[in-house]
DNA sequence: TCAGTTACGTACCGTACGGTACGGTTCTGT
DNA sequence: ACAGAACCGTACCGTACGGTACGTAACTGA
């Protein structure tokens, strides 16, 4: 009798279940959070308002399983990097600087942190803190890892990697983040990614870079 | 018969409407968007639903009141910068740091932002809009008058000053913004800013600063 | 075949909110 | 002093939404 979520941020769902917050993030994605009503999800989906109420408990419930499913559905691949040279580590920062952006700008990435942050100033609400932890923590590993293994390859030089890894997220989204978040029109934007992460990357390799890595 | 708010952006508002915009930003501050109800800000602001009507059309235009008027009490004297040296340059920049993170981890800001970023995803709404217009621009209007007469002065290189005021502005917040908003507690956040302007300001020099703004 | 479970669809309830109407009161200009 | 406007307080209306209850269809396992 497992009528209440269990394990609290680890639970996985059943395919029927994913099928609704599916439906429920595009429903979240087309119209806000004041589309998303128990009754629009259940009609969008196929489902019953009891059964939603079923597994996820209340609304809020349904919004934190929104957030754990989209987050389980974009794990990153931290490949290992061997072999870094300037060229390599250029261009995996430049990669990881176009992924950033992409996934920042996302439909379902602004959608989701829009819904928390309306959240955030009622009680309790970890959406926010989910949110950072499911999502970012994931692409936050991956940069550092990058950056701890070109420091290794004596190509960068810093003394706390979360320290220079925060500023490699500034130079790369700067308040490009909050603007797309007010509503900026985001195919505008979206023009200037490639300036953008090229530039965060000349100018994070001249903040961090060693002599051995600015060697033209 | 003015029934409609006329002029469209630069409306003043009389004293009476001024305390009840003050109101309900209180509200607004206190208890988010939700607590932000038209019978609330009438009660708080002792008031009538009427009046606020009359005077604001609807929910709408009194959440565009309330932007207007907050952004109509910040106003940022630009000084003028004369004789700039390396010196007091470090300590304008520092202090423009200290002034921006300020003013981004203020109770008003971060409930105006959450406000405007919740109704972004509605029709038009404006609100996010205007935030950035009234309130963002007067801010970096004051930081780009800086960096100009640094660069002036030759104690900085760039080539668009609004570039390179972009690179500041990632240098300082990096992703605090974001964070706040989301509910992260700014108590502990707040204690960093000292740290986390000394840096930017750092970074920000090491990037653009000429070798007459390096000399020690 | 036949319980027992799961879930669908719908109807229902209570509440909260945006917006309007109206009588009474204070302010203002002459 | 008086008329008219502005405004307050409250009551009211319609609707929308969160959450619950119930009847019924589909599936499951012995």
């Amino acid at each position: 009798m497992l009528d209440k979520i269990e394990s609290k941020g680890t639970e996985k769902f059943s395919p029927r279940q994913n099928a609704v917050l599916e439906e429920a993030l595009r429903l979240l994605v087309s119209g806000g959070e004041k589309a998303l009503t128990t009754a629009g999800v259940a009609r969008a989906a196929n489902c019953s308002k009891e059964s939603l109420y079923k597994w996820f408990g209340d609304r809020d419930g349904l919004m934190e399983a929104m957030i754990s499913y989209q987050a389980s559905k974009v794990r990153t691949g931290e490949g290992a990097h061997t072999h870094l040279t300037r060229e390599t580590l250029e261009k995996a920062l430049s990669d990881f600087a176009h992924d950033l952006l992409d996934v920042l700008s996302g439909d379902v990435s602004l959608a989701l942190n829009r819904l928390a942050i309306g959240q955030s100033s009622r009680d309790g609400s970890a959406l926010g803190a989910m949110l950072l932890e499911r999502g970012r923590r994931q692409i936050d590993k991956r940069a550092m890892n990058l950056l701890v293994a070109a420091k290794r390859a004596g190509l960068l030089d810093f003394d706390e990697a979360a320290d220079a890894y925060e500023v490699l997220y500034g130079l790369i989204v700067r308040d490009l983040h909050v603007r797309m978040l007010l509503g900026e029109d985001i195919s505008v934007l979206r023009k200037e990614f490639g300036s953008r992460a090229d530039k965060a990357v000349d100018a994070f390799l001249r903040l961090f870079g060693t002599r051995k890595a600015l060697a033209d």
